[in-house]
DNA sequence: TTATGGCGATATGTATACAGATGACAAGGG
DNA sequence: CCCTTGTCATCTGTATACATATCGCCATAA
């Protein structure tokens, strides 16, 4: 489970005078999301309109609906008939998109060593000791959980709405890639170690060094994947 | 018409394998955002489905599909009955999303400084000398156009198809404020100079300087919006 | 006069039916 | 044997009909 808490992902549009009752479209669009982050949809997989309505036990409407967000979102492009399929960037692109997510990462640390709040740099610090001890366990799946809330607590501690959705956006399009890494290569330790030297940077309210540390960290990730994708391919 | 040459905009997704005949739901997308843009829609104005739909003899569907991209672009929010108006952010906000989009047009203007060709370069100089002459001749709605082209360039200079459509996504949110200052105030020339000043930094190929002008200029404009909505209301 | 509760109108959400386009496949000719 | 062309199946795009929830208004009572 990647939606947050309240099941919200940048997709879904700003929930001002939002309703109690959830929408079908908007059950889809998260399920299909969850699924494509938890890689039981993998990019290149089809999305096809009167499979999916009937597996959801709906009409092709909210089905179509949901696909639209994820066009506009990035993780879905269109395939052949104009159909939609699990976005299948190419090296270029995908470097691109790595790219971007470190800029705008390394924006939203330089923005949180600035102005996070004493609890809030606390609150980083307890997430990167639990991480601690899911590297010091091994475990894997926890330590996926960890790490996207540390990102995310740097997101938020970037006081700043529109970077914040930016930059979740942008790790959900990188998700399918990114998540994989931590159970089939040595990953974990040295992302740990990375997000150790983020906190400390956070903590010593240095922006400079937050960003580039944080530019770092994506790159070491961008770069153990480009291997992966390689390794996979020869 | 801001929509490029393509009438393309980062709301309506990759075209890999697009069809040439133009769906009603792309065209009604593409109107609306221009019809923000140049202000016939303002800020807060509702976006009733059926209204839209007889206005462009269509059914609700497509019109439906329109307003879902608008609202996860960021430029429709959900109103009362969940229907969607043109989005109206609060100060808050507003001012999120202009430092945000400093933010990100100076991490472009960066990668421009250090990945533009020669080509490239002349081409930014040529816009600038455009605005020069659209600025003598006091030509407001031609400095809007010339204006638009200069910050394009510098996307596309960034060589990063996310990032160029993380910024221009950003650059269309703001539009409904930004274009209104070219009429109602005194900008003309400062913004002409701001132009000038990035062009040097990404000719002497120097990254820091460019972000650095991007971002003065983007927190004048900021600036300038800021007093003239507070004019409007006081 | 004000607050409250229900009722009705209206707009959105979903389902279904129809139309159009596209890609695949097979048959025929070079 | 390969390429071309036409037909067909299937999937998307749009229209329309129906369901449902929300908001405003009015009546009624405190």
């Amino acid at each position: 489970m990647y939606t947050d808490d309240k099941g919200k992902v940048p997709g879904g549009e700003a929930d001002a005078a939002a309703s109690e009752t959830e929408r079908a479209a908007d059950l889809i669009f998260a399920a299909l999301v969850d699924r494509i982050i938890a890689g039981e949809l993998r990019p290149g997989d089809a999305l096809n309109e009167t499979a999916l309505a009937e597996s959801f036990a709906v009409s092709r409407t909210p089905v179509r609906e949901a696909l639209q967000r994820l066009g506009v979102t990035g993780l879905a492009q269109r395939g052949p008939r104009r159909a939609f399929m699990v976005s299948q960037p190419d090296r270029a692109s995908l470097d691109d998109l790595f790219e971007a997510m470190g800029e705008v990462e390394a924006l939203c640390a330089e923005y949180a060593a600035r102005r996070m709040s004493a609890a809030e740099r606390a609150g980083l610090a307890e997430i990167v000791a639990e991480g601690a001890e899911r590297v010091a366990a091994t475990d894997e799946a926890g330590y996926i959980a960890v790490n996207a809330r540390f990102h995310r607590a740097l997101f938020d501690g970037a006081h700043n709405a529109t970077l914040r959705d930016l930059a979740l956006g942008l790790r959900i399009r990188t998700s399918p890639y990114r998540d994989a890494q931590f159970r089939r290569t040595e990953r974990l330790a040295s992302s740990q170690a990375e997000h150790q030297r983020i906190l400390t940077a956070v903590r010593a309210e240095n922006p400079a060094a937050a960003g580039a540390a944080v530019r770092e960290h994506i790159a070491a990730t961008a770069l153990n994947i480009a291997r992966m994708i390689a390794a996979a391919r020869g």
